[in-house]
DNA sequence: CCCCCCGCTGACCGCTCGGTCGGAGGATGG
DNA sequence: CCATCCTCCGACCGAGCGGTCAGCGGGGGG
């Protein structure tokens, strides 16, 4: 029986060992590149440079293994996003440091945003997604709010505001799929710059 | 031997059978529900109500069946879009359409942009790719030269028109990751609700 | 009338997939 | 010195995959 099924069963908290850490990163990587069907289980384990048997050791299968990479990452988003707001800025100051944190989150942990976002495609356990969109729907929540807070300011114009923190997350979201590393602008510098067209608009004046 | 590797090679023209648009419109609906890897050639044998092998009998595997999917919806788009570009308008005005015939179309050809969009992942077949990409960065170069002539006009002020180009097409692009159809705006409508956020800005006057 | 082409089928192939199982081997504690 | 636990492996399994092949049956041209 896998060592984290047992944990659960027994009440104990999820701990997680080297080689763990280990397994879930270069799966990450793998996933990130070709894909949550196109990485098998032999990838994986060819990658950490042990045996298969050794995955189902560790995790009870495929699907817990890319559960804790998107689970992982989609909360620890919310709280490094959360905790880089600055706490007496402006509100529209506000919104521009969710935009950067977001690049900058982007940027650092880039194999386990891409291998979360774009496998949404198969669903396969609900269970499993379940935990993940409350954490994806606080994000999503916090940007609504930022904005909504710069319109009541008088920062903003009354802009819909879910459609315009769908705009937002839109430009961020899309990132993965042209942006090349150590070519151009950082994430970061991408959002704030996506951040200045859309608060100031394309308008001339 | 397959068909279209006939026709190929005897330089005859690519027409295409009613079997075929079946099986294009069934594998279309298939690969934007369950995604590349998801869709067995069994799965849209059955969903056409055919054999297996007459879907071999048609194309020559797989891989043509998603190229000619994922070709035609981009060029299409390109072509689309062009078309309802308002010969007359305003620079401003013509961003304005470029976006919302996206929208049009993306409403009108949903399986196929989901299909030939979300996929990208395993791209097998390189040569295949290339005329597509063709497309695409036509269709990318569309909207960068309707910027810069809204610049140029003095339209928008001066800004930056790559980084603009990827900032409407991401707004596009990331639609169909929530967008839900018989509920809300139409892609048109909220195509155009972006235009209005991005060319006028969040900031209150 | 015959023959051939064309749309079409069902049985089959080799392969890779996710997942299982019994046990090896070393450290730890009594 | 033995029992136990933990990490780890190689061999193996059934299932589903993409793709092949020999052949069926009916309609049109010689």
């Amino acid at each position: 029986m896998a060592r984290a099924a047992v944990k659960a069963v027994t009440g104990e908290a999820t701990d997680t060992s080297d080689r763990m850490l280990q397994i879930l990163a270069e799966s990450a990587r793998l996933f990130a590149t070709n894909g949550y069907d196109g990485t098998s289980m032999r990838d994986i384990a060819e990658a950490c440079g042990i045996s298969k048997s050794l995955l189902y050791h560790h995790f009870t299968d495929k699907d817990e293994i890319y559960a804790r990479i998107a689970l992982g990452s989609t909360q620890r988003l919310f709280e490094f996003v959360q905790d880089r707001l600055p706490e007496g800025g402006s509100p529209p100051d506000r919104v521009r440091a969710f935009m950067t944190a977001t690049g900058d989150y982007f940027q650092r942990y880039r194999s386990n945003w891409i291998a979360s976002t774009a496998a949404f495609w198969s669903d396969p356990e609900l269970r499993r997604h379940k935990e993940r969109v409350m954490w994806r729907d606080r994000y999503e929540g916090l940007i609504r709010r930022l904005i909504q807070d710069a319109v009541d300011a008088g920062d903003f114009r009354p802009v819909d505001v879910p459609l315009t923190g769908r705009l937002v997350l839109s430009t961020l979201n899309w990132m993965h799929r042209w942006y090349r590393p150590d070519k151009g602008m950082t994430p970061a510098q991408i959002a704030d710059s996506y951040f200045d067209l859309i608060f100031n608009g394309l308008k001339a004046r």
